[in-house]
DNA sequence: TTCATGTGTAAGAACTTTCTGACATGTGAA
DNA sequence: TTCACATGTCAGAAAGTTCTTACACATGAA
């Protein structure tokens, strides 16, 4: 995760850009953990947290994945991946470079996630 | 502009995590210009310019300066101002930990600007 | 069966952000 | 005076974000 496309890293950047998705990032670099369990640590309601992990996740902050526990229960763990961004001046002008024309580019939305 | 606040950093990554506020940026690191150039430059209507430029200088990313060109005109020159943020998982941790608690800290929004 | 645990998702309210289109100010030059 | 250029600000529409509440499902234990 280093010199992002510019549309990947306003998403990157949007992500992180809020309270609350900063301290779930902040949180997970302690240690992986399911969702429930992390949204009693955080103090936030479970569909909440279960947004802002989406977003943080579609970002690539952050990587979830189903596992069984011992007694059946689906959890979904949720872990920190690995980033290193740099913003400077430079690092921005040459990122904004690749940022998608609003004319003629593709519809409003990217597809694909 | 290195290790800012939780809130500081949230304020920062708002004002970037936006495409037109990137390329801004971008056109002005490639130098300082004047509001109404700037608008011409990019595209945008010139309100739209400004308020983009107040967020951004809000954030401490770009600095203005109001000037008298030779002919009398007040003209608002911007100019990038100097920031190295890096982003990981332990830079995010560390900056988390001086986030305003949502509970009894400063309401909403914080005063002064 | 009922309870406590885990998962996901959908509807709607409340708020914020983004953008356009006025409007008002000022200057110097024609 | 009128034009071209600069500044700022306001009101409202449109779109996006954030959050709660309620629903759905599944499992193991009491």
């Amino acid at each position: 995760m280093t010199r992002p496309t510019g549309d990947d890293l306003v998403e990157v950047l949007a992500a992180l850009a809020n309270p609350l998705r900063l301290r779930i990032v902040a949180t997970l670099a302690g240690g992986r953990d399911y969702v429930s369990h992390l949204a009693r640590e955080i103090g936030i309601s479970r569909p909440l947290l279960h947004m802002h992990l989406q977003r943080l996740e579609a970002a690539g902050l952050v990587v979830g994945s189903l596992e069984l526990s011992e007694d059946g229960k689906a959890m979904k763990y949720y872990e920190v991946a690995d980033f290193d961004l740099r913003l400077t001046a430079s690092t921005l002008a040459e990122a904004a470079r690749t940022l998608t024309d609003p004319e003629k580019g593709p519809g409003r939305k990217e597809r694909s996630r």
